[in-house]
DNA sequence: CATGGGAGCTGTAGCGACTACAGGTTCAAG
DNA sequence: CTTGAACCTGTAGTCGCTACAGCTCCCATG
């Protein structure tokens, strides 16, 4: 039996991968890991191809991608028809989300630091915090659309 | 009667505000907007206090604080009982957040770059932003807590 | 005064991407 | 053989809304 043949059990993929259990087999659930065949007690074995599936999903998620850019990609990645210029496309819009996020937590941040500027943090409740936050006028403000 | 007992309905306080209807009607679920009087017929008819409640409920979304802050922060403003310093802890706590995201994301962004750097956009598909991230290895990578 | 339609009402379900049980079964070490 | 960790399924909860469905209400126009 060859290295390619060994079987894990979830545990196992999940320490190897990073994953947790759970987030496997919701994976599986979701479509984007094929049910793995199973032990006669009815444990998932994975191979290690499922592994490297699983990282994959994995690395694409730490970048942020949603799982149906995830499933798209696996998909013409499965199928063998994908083109090298549709996943440019598809991380340089990634690149552009990422970069509107930073620009609106920069934002958010030079808000908090003018606030906190002015704030004597005493014992009393007169908050310059609290009090702007309180205004009934409609503040320039923060960009609504990406928050968090 | 002064402009302070002036009603409104849901809707003009949405527009007022910037929030949608079914928004204040789930803050107003959420505990953090009591519930205002009604019209004969059911209505809400809020009064200026509400307005000025909501805007500042707003203001701190927009600002990334999750609603339990929001709330927190506006129990101890009822109870009057609140000193600016722990407002201050609390934007502070916000800011090192914030901070965090930015870095993670800026992180994600050089990766992002680097890959899309390495990638020929042809019509083939031999794409390495794809082989990188069916690596098995496991690569440095970002950081998992605060991805997105 | 009737009518039409926009605004409001309640209650429930859905989103994304997990996470956390409850209550059972299987596996492997001692 | 026993123990207990790991696994199984299925369901419900998280956060902060958002989107219905199926009503009722309000008000301006004819």
């Amino acid at each position: 039996m060859s290295e390619d043949e060994r079987r894990l059990s979830i545990g196992e993929v999940a320490r190897t991968t990073g994953c947790q259990v759970e987030t496997i087999r919701y994976y599986e659930r979701a479509g984007l890991l094929a049910p793995p065949v199973r032990t006669e007690g009815g444990h998932r074995a994975y191979d290690v191809a499922a592994v490297k599936r699983l990282s994959f999903i994995r690395r694409m998620r730490e970048l942020g991608f949603p799982l149906d850019d995830v499933r798209e990609l696996l998909g013409l990645v499965d199928g063998g028809d994908y083109a090298c210029a549709d996943i440019h496309a598809m991380a340089q819009g990634r690149i552009g989300e990422v970069r509107r996020k930073i620009a609106d937590l920069q934002r958010i941040e030079a808000v908090l630091l003018e606030m906190t500027a002015r704030c004597e943090r005493g014992e009393t409740p007169d908050c310059p915090i609290v009090e702007e936050l309180f205004q009934d006028v409609q503040r320039p403000g923060i960009p609504s659309p990406t928050v968090d």
